[in-house]
DNA sequence: GCCGTAAGCGTACGCTGTAAGTGTACGACG
DNA sequence: CGTCGTACACTTACAGCGTACGCTTACGGC
């Protein structure tokens, strides 16, 4: 009771809860009365700490970049963009706001600014021209985001989920009328989302490497 | 006077109007009360034909897999797969809200089943396996999802802006902390999206097409 | 003891989606 | 011609949203 028993909000407690709230009940459900309720205080209280509503979405795309880790870019261009695009792409998709919430922002992100510095660096470090190094970053990062989004809107379930009874009846109900769709139904099912991920990123970097051989 | 003047109410009316309402002013500015004003009418009047405002959403995602256009498939997988792509990601980058909005919705789409199950259909026809379909589609999906992101989201502006000033200012303030952003700066400022997409597109297709030789 | 400052709280305003109830215009029928 | 059924637009109301503004409380330095 002498010391302050509540530890003081702060700028970082309230992203982190924010974070929480959206990765447990949905971006949608991220009210800030509700963000305050977690934090044991009043909507209005926040505004001490942070601009408003858009600012906290800011720093959670901030939050989210920073969970990618660090780059390393070591390994030699093809390896380091192999283990980054998987670490961003496991980071996208452990936060099913991730994709919603990137495509609502319009203030640029720093993080997203350092990421791409660096896969495009070890390109260029590897003696690739601007040209393709810019394709090149397209081409990877559409990979990531796109099958993100895939992994997260996916109507075939989740890895986790024991539903494939669910699934199987979706897919017998359409069969009819999608039958190439039903064909590929068991692969859909049972799928590994990292290995998935993965063979398609191979077909663009082989694709990319057999472009300009390194030095 | 005597047959009535204004034209009623349909459906299919306030999904192009939410869909015309959603181009012009974002998605964030699409409100029954505000599409009722745009059709002259009161918000709670459009509840006379549907269901409510999941329901208008859910139709212009229908609506924007309808803009895709028919399919033709009789070119042989690699180049009809490459022409259905193209469709795609044309239709979804012509409305800034259509990546958000798929994000978030989380009822199946008919639209993009038949999609699918076309595009699916065409490797199988060409004698692909169903896993390497299976793979092939997610691979090309990704691609189009996360093209169209990012070239609806691109911070470097779009293509009709004459706004490059502000773009060069942009590359040349974070010049020292990203120079090898600012290196393919030149790139990013006046490349064509379709030609950088179907730099990506064609990496995938190649390299899916080296997998297995069609008969 | 006193006061400046920081920060949490209460209230209020203009938005949102939509449930429920109130007309009202028009075609069908006696 | 009168009457009624139906379809559909309107009005009102409510809970929840982000947040501007003003009040109150707690604490460190003197």
């Amino acid at each position: 009771m002498t010391t302050t028993e509540r530890q003081p909000l702060t700028r970082e407690r309230i992203i982190q809860a924010a974070v929480e709230l959206a990765d447990e009940h949905g971006l949608e459900a991220l009210s800030m009365r509700k963000l305050g309720a977690a934090l044991g205080v009043e909507a209005m209280s926040l505004y001490n700490h942070v601009g408003g509503k858009e600012d906290i979405l800011d720093s959670m795309v901030e939050y989210l970049f920073h969970s990618i880790g660090p780059i390393d870019t070591t390994a030699g261009w093809q390896a380091s963009t192999r283990v980054a695009a998987m670490a961003a792409k496991r980071a996208f998709a452990a936060h099913p706001w991730s994709i919603t919430l990137l495509s609502t922002r319009e203030t640029l992100s720093e993080g997203s600014f350092a990421v791409m510095d660096a896969m495009v660096g070890m390109l260029l470090a590897d003696g690739y021209s601007t040209e393709v190094a810019h394709h090149a970053w397209h081409a990877v990062a559409s990979h990531v985001m796109g099958y993100a989004f895939q992994e997260i809107n996916s109507v075939f379930g989740n890895l986790g989920d024991p539903d494939q009874g669910h699934v199987e009846e979706l897919i017998a109900q359409y069969a009819e009328r999608f039958p190439s769709l039903a064909a590929i139904g068991p692969h859909l099912m049972c799928c590994s989302y990292d290995e998935e991920f993965e063979f398609g990123l191979d077909l663009i970097l082989t694709g990319i490497a057999a472009l300009e051989p390194p030095s």
